[in-house]
DNA sequence: TATCTTTACGTCAAAACTACGCAAAGAATC
DNA sequence: GATTCTTTGCGTAGTTTTGACGTAAAGATA
């Protein structure tokens, strides 16, 4: 049994003095290394519990803003790609006594709410670039592949799927590239949209549609180091008519 | 100038009781009628300001069923197709201190918050079965055409534009049938896609189109009454392998 | 009866998507 | 260094989807 948590008291109590109540807002983090669509998960301090990063909105900060700082935290990077996926505002979201007893949250003498709504936002990070950090309340940061995710606290894998379900259907209106380093080779791109949609796709009728998007440039390099035909690295072309 | 308004202010207090601060659903109440798209309005009490249907989530509800309620109030139907299409969290939305003087709130002696983060919803409802109802605070109810929307209070005019491109954006997902009656023709159907739209359709090719679908049913009956050829009945085929 | 508009269905060509062929590139193996 | 293997980069051909438009029958009006 995990004692009284002091460090957590005090941090509840200055959210609850400066954020909004009853709201916070989930991440859904994605990054892309390897072939794997991953996401960021924090591991709660001394416990084998993870969840998604998190927070809470100042009262006079935009919605947004507050979804930027959070991820931004967590990452490192600023200006991060986001989207408001989906408000999880069910009565009774997950066994709080449960979940609070598994992380050592204290309640007791905190003004805090009996419900929390989420708003659910995820991001499209480049893995390379992401530092990922813990926050007041973990010891650990780190990727997780989509297929390896452990039960999380919370109902952090429902929202996951949720997240991921969205990203599926949104695919061809998001900016993926935010997901690739500013280089990139065609199957690489094609391995991400293979991820994101969980089947496989024709590489040669991949290679013409997106060449036929027009919205990408050829650079003279090529990725080397792979065992076969070296592929052409490309970049995205935001301004195909300039 | 508007003399203080004490109903409104033990309104106010009710849900400052009650309900979560901060947070607020507005919802969009899309119908169709004559040809055209319709928003549900509300003119509050001795004003000639009009306002979306809003309100707020008591602090044990479901923020979904909380939407529904909200609607169900203005529109006396129940299981209402509703549909969460954005969170308006701007840190300054409107012009506080002027949309409150219009509309005579009392803001002072009110435990109110300073800014309210809002849940938008549309709903699809069959127009002729709703029977608009104003609310505590409102005293008239009624369907606006959606280009002779006056300019309302809050930001209520930038809600319908973003919850009107949402519609569009989704209209192939979207059980859009929610805006027709049970049975339909054709050529209603279609002017009800050119008006989410906001271009028209080649009838023939739209009738080509609707019926490879396979949802629609055709009823033996026929429209009467129009000046030429009659068009057949339709309704909606939910189950099309039963 | 003639005229006019609209529905209900058809035709045909352009565009998009899909399956698959294949040569050249590069690494590993013989 | 030749052979084998996989992968890239580009091509072809068939099918499906989309879009422009033709038209006969229905129903009201002149």
């Amino acid at each position: 049994m995990i004692e009284y948590n002091p460090a957590a008291a005090r941090y509840y109590q200055e959210v609850s003095e400066q954020c909004i109540h009853y709201l916070s807002i989930d991440g859904v983090i994605f990054g892309f290394h390897q072939n794997q669509l991953k996401v960021l998960l924090l591991r709660w301090k001394g416990t084998e519990e993870w969840s998604l990063p998190g927070g809470f909105i100042r009262k006079a900060e935009s919605v947004d803003v507050a979804a930027q700082r959070i991820m931004q935290e967590r990452t490192g990077l600023n200006e991060l790609y986001l989207h408001q996926f989906h408000v999880f505002g069910e009565a009774v979201r997950y066994n709080q006594e449960e979940t609070w007893r598994k992380i050592n949250l204290p309640i007791q003498g905190v003004n805090w709410s009996e419900r929390t709504i989420s708003l659910g936002y995820y991001a499209l990070v480049d893995h390379s670039k992401v530092v990922p950090t813990p926050d007041f309340l973990t010891e650990e940061c780190r990727w997780w592949s989509l297929d390896q995710i452990p039960a999380l606290l919370f109902d952090h894998n429902y929202i996951i799927n949720v997240a991921l379900a969205s990203l599926r259907k949104q695919l061809n209106d998001q900016p993926i590239n935010h997901l690739l380093p500013e280089a990139f080779t065609i199957p690489e791109l094609q391995r991400l949209h293979e991820t994101i949609l969980g089947y496989p796709l024709d590489a040669r009728n991949f290679y013409k549609k997106t060449m036929a998007s027009g919205s990408l440039e050829r650079l003279s390099e090529r990725r080397a180091g792979t065992p076969h035909k070296a592929p052409y690295l490309y970049r995205f072309n935001l301004r195909p008519f300039a």
